[in-house]
DNA sequence: TATGAATGAGGCTTCATTCAT
DNA sequence: AATGAATGAAGCCTCATTCAT
């Protein structure tokens, strides 16, 4: 009720407020990992943390919305460099291995946080989501500019994500990043020259 | 638990058992593909029927055990389709098109019954994932009668189910059927005979 | 669980923690000496309380945590009193009668507090095994005091405790708790030197 | 609803009738004595039977109602006997004796039934609670026909059914019945001429 | 009479969210 | 801003009981 004297809390104030902010987001993200977006509930969150209860609500109204900024975040930070990767790829071949490599590489850090479930749901990330969203863009950006032979870029871009997911199982399940990257990498190097004419 | 009796007044006892498990299959088919499967309750189910809620639990013990048995009824419908289809096969181009194309018209055929994926979850029943043993039965098979070049089965039936899962998204969303297996075929029969030998 | 966000209203939120278990514990008390705790059910317990549902459960796991919560609290009122009664015993007349006369003052002080035994039903919380424990020691100590005369501690303290239980349910109903200590101290004043030797 | 015909089921019908009375009675008996009588569900007892659960309703009207005939149905056959000894009682000693030896040999006979419960929850049997009913009475006649010494009767048997229910712990877990029908009887046998006199 | 599926009240518990401090 | 106890809706499930066959 009175305030305390505050000198220079400034400063202070606001990095704990980031920092707040970060412990939630990581504290989601390992959550959501171990046990499923779907499963996982606010209370979860919390208890992930060293924060309480009514403090999540200070940050974020709710698990959708925590789910929202891991996704816009990630956008800020990891998803670039994958989009530099493939912008800079000279040929198909660059382009298909790097993303491939990216994202099986992301799925083998994660590796084992995801526990066997005995029911076997898949729930993608936020990151992983925001990443196939944007590889459709590319993918036309890719065809315009002749890296990539002209197609339907977006049955292409479905058909890239199922491939990757169902590998990522076997990446998951300790595959080697390098022998999943080549084989998917050689399937749509030689059919999406056979693709139907767009 | 002990106190308090219950009053049970009448109402539809008029319908048989199988009636009944398929009033709480198609409430669950509609209630899955309205607000999704993770979002769905077992509450829920049962308001989208005439029945009582202790009902549900004369059928099925959860949310889960609906699920599979939904599952399970279109697994048992498709993969003899899928058998048949392949076992008839002359070539990789035959192979490959009788598959998805049976796949994706049993899709269509069910298109709206199924969840929409929103929340890309998957959860793979018994039946599914026999479905898939056998699809890599069948490759092995087609590579032995050199229907298909050699490869490997087990990742290139992971490969195909990934395609055809994402593309079948396409088809309950109301794509051509015809178009996505020739996509789809496309695809494989380019890129297959350049897999890396096995 | 995930959606259909509830309401909260506000309400009695002045209660400080410590009063809230209390509130709880009395409600239970009433509750489990009206209806009996068999007949009991959380849900009981709390509409004997101006508290919420939930609230229950930030003190209690279960309505047998509560039975015990309050047996514990009773053991740890009368222990000291039934030990300190002992303590000071100078024959067998004062030991038995002074902790007949603790335990059965108690039972009146807390008369109406406890399950009528309508059912007959006892639970044996960790601080009435306790209490038995003491009870079987201090019988010892006084055999070998000489206070009492020598025979199976583990037995008598046995026999003791159940006519002290038997006994305490006339208080309970309105016995007098002279005339029930005179009665319990009579007999085993009489019986212990006809018990076999041990 | 077209009768059948029916030649001479008259009598198998009662039988039938019987039988399952006594299906019922047994299965509860052995449900009451495994769970507990509170824990116990007619469900419970249901499933403990080959009948169908509508049945039970032909029968009895409640749990409660189950219990009561049990009650009821040991009075007509158990108990005589036990009153009949302690009849034929010519003295306190055996009256005592006669008493306990044959509870104690109940509860030995029925050893192991019980669980060990974690929660020492104890349930006297339908039988037991009336064959205790029964004592006051007998204990009154004894008193009359000088077989035991004028004392509080109500009290005594209160005393006596305490003594025998401690004990009975120590049969469960498996002391000698002959010992302790010899501990309780030698302690009344001293205990109740020293009784205040009535 | 026997059957057993249907009923729905009601018990248990967790959850998202609020709000006094 | 942070805390965390309180709230009560609502999910889950079992139960006693009814009733059509």
């Amino acid at each position: 009720m009175d305030a305390k004297p505050s000198r220079a809390t400034g400063g202070r104030r606001d990095l704990t407020k980031a920092q707040n902010r970060e412990t939630i987001l990581a504290a989601a993200r390992q959550v959501f990992g171990q046990i499923g977006f779907a499963a996982a509930t606010v209370r979860d969150v919390i208890r992930a943390t060293p924060l309480a209860s009514g403090t999540f609500y200070n940050y974020f109204k709710s698990k959708e919305e925590v789910y929202r900024a891991l996704r816009d975040d990630e956008a800020l930070a990891v998803r670039p460099q994958l989009r530099a990767a493939r912008a800079g790829a000279a040929d198909a071949q660059d382009f298909l291995a790097a993303s491939f490599r990216a994202f099986f590489t992301f799925v083998a850090e994660n590796r084992g946080e995801t526990p066997p479930a005995a029911e076997r749901v898949r729930m993608d990330s936020p990151e992983v989501l925001a990443g196939f969203a944007e590889l459709r863009e590319d993918i036309e950006d890719a065809m315009t500019r002749g890296v990539l032979p002209a197609a339907d870029a977006s049955l292409l871009s479905a058909a890239l994500a199922g491939v990757a997911f169902e590998l990522a199982e076997r990446v998951k399940a300790g595959a080697d990043v390098e022998e999943m990257t080549g084989f998917a990498t050689a399937l749509f190097l030689g059919g999406i020259p056979a693709l139907p004419r767009h």
